[in-house]
RNA sequence: GCGGGAGUAGCUCAACUGGUUAGAGCGCCGCCCUGUCACGGCGGAGGUUGCGGGUUCAAGUCCCGUCUCUCGCGCCA
């Protein structure tokens, strides 16, 4: 007999079908025995009726065992029904349980809330609660609506490489990692250079992938391992042509989720962004008169959140750009404003009191760009390979960097960016603490 | 890197100013239960209080060191 899914069991009503899954949770009554079945596509719940044959076998099951159940699929009795709940309008009376798979009892709540600490210890088992499930779900549903959008608006997505000659933007935090016998590589901190090179081909173009940041950094919203969501796009006017683009990505990867991710909300208690008719503008300047602080080149984590907080009060939005940061403060590659000089046609984005990605106009010619490196400290000659496709005709463009676990956290009001990281990485945590101290077996003297 | 908070049963947490045998809920095990759905009832197992040192008649509690977690800051996405 082929398998059904839990969530087609409805058309099934009278049939005997196989389900297989996991055993949810299991109500012993002594006579009869209750099970909650889970799939991926739902729960149902299976009962064994007094003296039926499959009472043996139902005694030893518990939860987590992986199984397969034979059943007969009935409307449950008028005063059983359970709306809303587990099929709860179905059940499965059993005849069989079969297990492919018996299962330790697992060493943390199910339901409740549990520490982060315990959360990420028992990673591979965390990701089988429901809470859990709902937030990768959110974030699978976050990178497919991203990359419909551009695909529909002409992007071409390309893989740029993870491992690279030098750390070309010159900042901090770049991990270093040997490149065969006597060469050092590091491990990519941005798509950035790389991106500007298509748009040189493709005109629009977009890349999804980890990038690396060696910060000793201990905070909500930081990882040393991220997911970039990022765009570059070729023939704009000016960075508004960015920034209405990243909006429609965002409007639509919203209604995306409100289409096909409610239950997922509903499972985290997260509600849906505010969305205004068009997000908020304001020059960085603005921001901190309105927030009644110097002008400083940039906003600290507090003035961000008071900022959005404004944004929420103010304009009905829970996003809001800021725009125009000092030139100081930005890369070489970022276009100073003619009509705001010492200021840069660049914005970030701000969501729910934090930034989720930053972007700008780009400078296209080659000589200005040149330029700039050497006015940022850089040497040109680092960066020949990059400004061939400048020297050859590169149209006025820009673009965005988005972190992918700082939306998702933000998107469901997590309090920390790692519960929105399925193996999060900082300065102590890599899958095995201490993984050095636990020998490999061929090491081992026997 | 700097500054707060924390580390007690598998999980989540209690234990007042140092004072009897370190407790609870959930989970687990056993028995009972014919409609449960957070099932219920009775019973039970389970602890080097992160680790090392110190003060004291006495330390989960105070002091020093160390490790880890967590929050804030710097930096950023």
């Amino acid at each position: 007999m082929e398998r059904t899914l839990i969530g087609d069991l409805g058309g099934h009503i009278g049939e005997t079908i196989l389900i297989s899954g996991w055993v949810d949770v299991r109500r012993d009554q002594g006579k009869m025995v209750f099970f909650d079945f889970r799939d991926r596509s739902g729960l149902v719940q299976g009962v064994v009726l007094p003296a039926s044959a499959a009472m043996e076998m139902a005694k030893d099951v518990r939860n987590e065992y992986v199984v397969r159940v034979e059943g007969v699929v009935n409307k449950r009795p008028e005063k059983n029904v359970q709306a809303g709940k587990q099929n709860g309008g179905l059940e499965l009376e059993i005849k069989g349980i079969e297990v492919l798979s018996v299962a330790e009892p697992l060493p943390f709540d199910t339901d409740a809330d549990i520490n982060l600490d315990t959360m990420l210890d028992y990673r591979p088992l965390t990701i089988r609660r429901e809470r859990e499930k709902a937030i990768f779900k959110v974030q699978h549903e976050i990178i497919s609506g991203f990359r419909e959008y551009l695909d529909k608006n002409g992007f071409t997505e390309f893989q740029a490489p993870k491992l690279v000659g030098d750390d070309a933007e010159g900042g901090a935090g770049v991990f270093k990692v040997e490149y065969f016998k006597d060469r050092s590589a590091y491990l990519a901190t941005s798509p950035q250079l790389y991106k500007q090179m298509m748009v040189g081909a493709f005109e629009r173009v977009y890349a999804t992938g980890p990038q690396f940041r060696a910060e000793k950094h201990a905070t909500t919203r930081h990882l040393n391992e991220i997911s970039m969501l990022d765009f570059e796009m070729g023939f704009i006017e000016d960075h508004t042509e960015v920034m209405r683009m990243i909006e429609g990505a965002l409007r639509h990867i919203t209604d995306r989720l409100a289409r096909r991710a409610g239950d997922a909300f509903a499972a985290t208690g997260a509600s849906l962004p505010l969305l205004p008719e068009s997000f908020p503008v304001l020059k960085l300047r603005e921001a901190q008169k309105i927030l009644g602080i110097s002008p400083e080149p940039d906003l600290e984590p507090e003035h961000e959140r008071r900022i959005c907080e404004w944004a929420q009060k103010e304009r009905g939005s829970d996003f809001i750009f800021i725009t125009h940061y000092p030139v100081s403060k930005r890369p070489f590659y970022t276009m100073e404003d003619p009509e705001d000089p010492g200021f840069t046609k660049s914005f970030d984005l701000l969501f729910r009191g934090v930034e989720i990605l930053s972007g700008s106009q780009r400078v296209h010619e080659y000589g200005v760009l040149t330029e700039k490196i050497r006015a940022k400290g850089l040497n040109p000659e680092k960066f020949s390979f990059y400004l061939m496709a400048f020297k050859y005709g590169m149209p006025p463009h820009g673009g965005i960097g988005m972190g992918l676990e700082r939306l998702t956290q933000k998107y469901l009001g997590l309090d920390n960016v790692k519960e929105a990281t399925l193996f999060p990485r900082d300065m102590n945590r890599i899958d095995v603490l201490l993984s050095s101290s636990i020998p490999d077996e061929s090491d081992s003297d026997i």
